[in-house]
DNA sequence: TCGAAAAGGTCAAGGG
DNA sequence: CCCTTGACCTTTTCGA
């Protein structure tokens, strides 16, 4: 920098915080945490703590801790792909020169960013706090085939350089340039998060006075066309603000064809508080960028309908399970309330036996007459069922299913569902027939492949031979791997956490619904009140987001896999892992998702105006498709082809209540979560060894706990085949949100839900 | 085209 | 003596 020139207030290092003297790898570090960050990269995966893995990291010790000191690092977003190239804009400079001149607290640049949040002169490809840190199953996302390739052709392309290579220089995807605003919003995101996890708290504490529900429950007793019913600190949010005016012009921002989203400025834009005009164009020919962290930014596929596409995604998958068993909630509103269980925050508490008695296939074979489409449900899963108990009951199905295995797991074909290759693969460790001292060691975790890459990540306990030659089965090993089971179970805690934090505010909001304390509210044909969920929708997601890249960056050995990586396999697992965790709220004849922190369960009725009566038909109507099923075809053919030959809708919702009835743990819930995250079938995958090395020792742990219940082999294989369709039935979704309208809502939906005094 | 900002590179200093 | 750190330097990139 010139002599005399005056440097921009960068502030604090935000992993040391000793003085930043720039943006490095995405983020206001000092010159030693950007070198540490620099020359960790390819050796990351040695360091270790010693101290337990909470060291303070300052200026002066520092150096003490290199792990958690790079941990910090990643905490904070730093990342190779988080290239930020140009310079400040000079009037922004200039500010913040002004500022800190006049600025007393240390913090300038925080402060200079938060008063530039809505600076018009900024770089305009900001994106919102909810698009950068959000997903969509890449896969499943809804938007529409001539949109990407319109992006493909503008060659929105995004140049990423690697530190080491320039080989995976050009990877197709949308991004954004990191800026100041960055800053800003990431420590507005730690803010948020630390005033949510308060506000959370607190809720619970004050859930204890039912007096407190008494507000906001019923949002239609107040509703009168202006939203005066809704809390008054929503109604303040620039958030609420601009969904509000979008809204009243009438129509919900879906994706109505693909010329208007070059030219839209206010529907999508505005829910999304994204400064920019054309996303797109002013995407392109930029570096990666990472603003946040690496897991959550790049993905915006679309500058301008990626907020759309993934709070729709939130939203809509309980949308559409809550349309389950329209007549069928009475007797089981009855029967399952009395079976609610206390609800914890341990994980491995089970989780609320309402739909997941021992009796609960009893209640669902026994809801009423009017039932069919219900019974059909679980005639269905009995029959799967029965059918796999069988297959697995062959010997020679056995083997054929290891061999399919082995030679699957070598070419990744696609002619497999994907979940059906960890169902075939945990068979080999549940199967009864095993001989094994130690069922968790059983398989290809040890093959000869995999041993090369076997020091990644929190599994670099691993002691194995290294010398490629296949490890016997000894009882060393099988020590060796309990310990190491017992390891990552124990360092498996803290994502769980994450992963269920809400859930216990949840729990017990639906405990007290259950309990008669609260009331579902009402949502009605309003169209006041669709705008309001619609809101509520969009607001949910950031909880969501933080459940789901909070996990995965929590995961053990995740954050060892390349950023690429970690993207693709985050966003690929993003709604399974969704609605899995949500899977309990799933039941009955509603879905009881909570519109996190915002106080309200939406409806079955809302619901059906946003996916259609076609789709809540067709889900209620799953049995008569699935008697297409050839079920006199072989076991084999049932167990390898029925997840993504014929994956209808129907079996969706199947396994939400499948996923329940299970009656899983936190913790089963987590690895199953971590199982899909880690999905080493993804493609174009920059190092599928390692993915499918980690993927292979979660499904070990889970083994290893799941193996201990009864027909385990059965249930594990059924599982994992319910569990592989949750994508599918995601996608059918998306489709109807998209093509939802406000002025034209899919359906015309009455009443259909009693408030009734308690 | 200039020059600001960040990446990558270099090497003296310091610690083990 | 070797390795790590981090301040400083050079190169790259892109906003103005």
């Amino acid at each position: 920098m010139p002599i005399g020139a005056i440097p921009f207030p960068f502030g604090k290092c935000k992993i040391c915080k000793d003085k930043a003297t720039g943006v490095h790898y995405g983020v206001a570090t000092c010159e030693g945490c950007k070198g540490i960050f620099k020359r960790s990269i390819p050796k990351a995966h040695k360091y270790k703590c010693f101290f337990g893995g909470q060291c303070d990291i300052s200026p002066k010790n520092r150096n003490r801790c290199k792990s958690c000191r790079f941990n910090m690092c990643l905490q904070f977003g730093m990342s190779i792909d988080a290239v930020k190239m140009g310079r400040i804009p000079k009037t922004e400079k200039e500010k913040a020169l002004a500022e800190a001149a006049d600025e007393t607290t240390p913090d300038q640049i925080n402060n200079f960013l938060q008063s530039e949040e809505h600076s018009s002169s900024f770089p305009q490809n900001v994106c919102s706090i909810e698009q950068r840190h959000s997903f969509a199953p890449q896969k499943v996302c809804a938007v529409s085939p001539q949109s990407l390739e319109r992006n493909s052709e503008e060659g929105n392309h995004m140049h990423v350089q690697h530190m080491n290579t320039l080989e995976n220089s050009e990877i197709e995807t949308n991004s954004r340039v990191l800026n100041h605003h960055d800053f800003h919003e990431r420590s507005e995101i730690e803010q948020n998060f630390k005033e949510r996890l308060q506000n959370c708290q607190e809720f619970q504490e004050k859930s204890q006075n039912e007096r407190n529900f008494e507000n906001w429950r019923n949002p239609r007793k107040s509703a009168n066309g202006n939203c005066q019913n809704l809390p008054m600190d929503f109604q303040k949010t620039e958030f609420f603000e601009m969904s509000w005016q979008t809204l009243q012009k009438g129509h919900i921002p879906a994706l109505q064809d693909t010329s208007s989203q070059h030219n839209t400025t206010s529907g999508i834009n505005s829910l999304s508080q994204c400064h920019s005009t054309d996303g797109i164009n002013s995407l392109s020919q930029r570096h990666s960028t990472d603003g946040i962290n690496s897991l959550s930014q790049r993905h915006s596929t679309d500058g301008i309908n990626s907020l759309s596409k993934r709070h729709s995604t939130d939203g809509i998958n309980s949308l559409s399970f809550s349309a389950v068993s329209e007549t069928c909630d009475k007797n089981m509103h009855e029967s399952n309330s009395q079976n609610v269980q206390t609800f914890s925050n341990n994980h491995d508490v089970l989780r609320p036996s309402t739909f997941s008695s021992p009796n609960s296939d009893v209640q669902m074979t026994t809801c009423g007459p009017n039932v069919p489409s219900t019974s059909k449900v679980h005639f269905s899963s009995i029959v799967i069922e029965e059918l796999v108990r069988q297959v697995l009951e062959k010997p020679e199905v056995t083997q054929i299913l290891h061999e399919r295995s082995n030679s699957l797991s070598s070419q990744s074909s696609t002619s497999i569902g994907e979940g059906q290759l960890d169902a075939l693969r945990l068979a080999e460790v549940a199967s009864p027939n095993e001989n094994n001292t130690n069922n968790a060691v059983t398989y290809n975790m040890f093959d000869a492949e995999n041993l090369a890459s076997r020091q990644i990540g929190n599994v670099q306990q691993i002691n194995f031979d290294m010398n490629g030659t296949e490890v016997e089965k000894s009882e060393e090993v099988a020590k060796e791997s309990k310990e190491l089971i017992n390891v990552t179970l124990e360092r498996f805690k803290a994502p769980v956490d994450l992963l269920f934090h809400y859930q216990a505010f949840n729990r017990d909001c639906y405990k007290n619904h259950k309990s008669g304390e609260w009331k579902v509210p009402m949502t009605n044909t309003d169209k006041e009140e669709l705008k309001f969920i619609w809101n509520q929708l969009m607001e949910g997601v950031k909880y969501y987001n933080e459940q789901v890249m909070g996990f995965a960056s929590k995961t053990p050995g995740f954050s060892k896999f390349t950023m690429a990586d970690q993207e693709k396999l985050t966003m690929n697992a993003y709604m399974e892992i969704w609605m899995m965790i949500n899977s309990e709220f799933l039941c009955e004849n509603e879905s009881y998702v909570l519109l996190n922190n915002t106080k309200v369960f939406y409806s079955k009725a809302t619901m059906k105006m946003i996916l259609g009566e076609e789709l809540t038909t067709l889900m209620l109507d799953f049995g008569r498709k699935f008697s297409q099923y050839n079920l006199s075809d072989t076991e084999i053919g049932l167990l390898c082809a029925i997840r993504l030959t014929n994956p209808d809708t129907e079996i969706g919702l199947l396994s939400a209540i499948r996923l329940t009835t299970l009656n899983l743990s936190d913790t089963e819930i987590g690895l199953l979560c971590a199982i899909r995250l880690t999905n080493p079938d993804v493609e174009n995958l920059e190092e599928k060894d390692k993915v499918e090395l980690l993927n292979s020792h979660f499904l070990d742990i889970f083994a290893s706990m799941f193996n201990k219940r009864p027909h385990s082999s059965r249930m594990a294989l059924s599982l994992f085949q319910y569990m592989s369709v949750l994508k599918t039935i995601t996608q059918l979704q998306q489709e109807a949100i998209f093509n939802f309208s406000l002025d034209s809502p899919p359906v015309e939906v009455v009443t259909e839900i009693e408030v009734t005094p308690t």
